[in-house]
Formats: structure tokens, sequence, C-alpha cells
DNA sequence: TCCTTAGTTCAAAAGTTATTGAACAATTGG
DNA sequence: CCAATTGTTCAATAACTTTTGAACTAAGGA
């Protein structure tokens, strides 16, 4: 069970850029950016949508070559691509990072903080 | 006559990477950034698309608050906002500019070489 | 003034994207 | 096996975007 991914060089610069033109799809960005090494689940994302809306918004980011979704039982865990797109087209996903960073008026994910179990 | 434009600070980072996202105002981006300095009339671009559809693709660009359009008599003059870009998002349309010289899919601007008049 | 050039505006049509809920599939833990 | 968890798919709808042609404005030159 894997997912339909594009190569590195199947990525193509307009579908990347109107993928990260939508608030919800650039925090979920930002937010893996912001955890990058940690594989997380489509839950973490709760806060950004509904379930089915999230999973049509990952699977844009997905099929645009912007995240990878790795199958672990019943989970997709879900990372940046980032040396594929830092390869493809240098620069942009940290100039985008950084500029999303700043940007007040992307929704956060996880307002409230990660809770440990007791 | 002037036309209305956003100032540095309202660009905002998901509407200028949604309106890049379109390979018809990409083709004007790379375009207009390969002629930097030299201002350019919308008649330059009617390779692109009718001179109707300029007119709405232009106008989302300058909306957006990357291009600013100067009225020079019945031209409109159109010109990359870079230092504002820069400013606003560092490194955002270099890397953007760069990917967009280097992608074939997007169509061209003047396939033919500009003429000089006899 | 009249004609041309440059570009806009408008309304309609066509196409695309986003959002929803209900139903489904697959894995895991009890 | 059963129930819970995780996420997908489907069809419908809503919302937005793109494209078109016809009509228009505004400036400039003959």
């Amino acid at each position: 069970m894997t997912l339909p991914h594009p190569n590195t060089d199947q990525i193509s610069l307009p579908i990347v850029l109107g993928v990260l033109g939508d608030p919800t799809r650039l925090a979920i960005v930002r937010y893996l950016a912001s955890k990058e090494g940690v594989p997380l689940n489509c839950s973490q994302f709760l806060d950004l949508a509904s379930k089915t809306n999230l999973s049509y918004h990952l699977a844009k980011l997905r099929e645009a070559g912007v995240t990878r979704a790795e199958v672990v039982g019943t989970n997709r865990m879900i990372t940046l691509r980032r040396a594929d797109l830092d390869s493809r087209f240098p620069g942009l996903l940290d100039s985008v990072i950084a500029a999303a960073v700043d940007d007040p008026a992307l929704p956060a994910v996880g307002g409230h903080d990660i809770e440990m179990p007791a």
C-alpha cells in the first residue's frame, strides 16, 4: 500500500505555487517545516479543517510533490519533500517557509500545546 | 489616472503564491524579470492570451502586488515590484524566477525576435 | 474632428477548486 | 471477533476563476 507521488523531475513550478497559494495548505507546510524530522499523521492538522477536507488538501500537497505520505498501519505519516524541492527549485521552499512563519494571517496548527499522557 | 496597488505591507503571501500559480502569469513575470528596468506595455504579452484575458491576468498581478502599472498616455507601463517583494518576502521572487527560467512548460513571450523598424 | 491605438469593463459561459456528510476500507487493540 | 481509530472515496453543492466577445473610454496623430 503506497500512495502515488510525482518523481522529483515531474514536480511543476506553477502547480507547486498554486498548491501553496492556499492558507490551509500553507499552514500545513509551515507546521511540517517547524517539525522537520518528526513524521506527523493527518490528524495533527484537524485544527485547520475537517477530516474530509484535510484528506483533500493533503492529497493536493502530495500530488504536487510538496509532501510525502508513507502508510504506517492506519496512519499516513506526512513529511515535507525538502531535499527534492530544494534540488528542483533552489531556495524556493526556504523563502516560502520564512515568509509563512511571519504571516499572522495563516491559521495555526495546535493553538493549545501538545498534551503528554499522564 | 492611477491604478490601485496594495502597499508593500499589504502584500499577502498566499495571494502572491496563488497568483504565480498560473502558467500565463508566471510567463509574464518571467518576461518582466528578463527585461528588468525596461517598462513594457500590455501589448508585449499578446502572445500569451487575448487582450481581454491579459487585462484580467495583469490586474491579478497588480492587485496581488507583484507588478506595478503606471499610466502613460494610452499605455500602462508594467514593471515588477522587485524591491517591494524582496523586502516583504526575501528570496522568494529570485527563486521563483530562477525556477521559471528553467521551466520549458511555460509559454514564451516573443517566440520571434523583436523587429526593429526599418 | 475623426480615426487609430491601447486597454478596460461587463455579462455570460465554461471550467476548476473547495467543502460537506454519508458510506466505506484497513488496521489495531481488547 | 468486535469496536475503535485513521483516513479515503463519492456525490452533491457552493464558490471561485478563467475565458470570451461586444461595447466602451481615453489619449494621440493626421
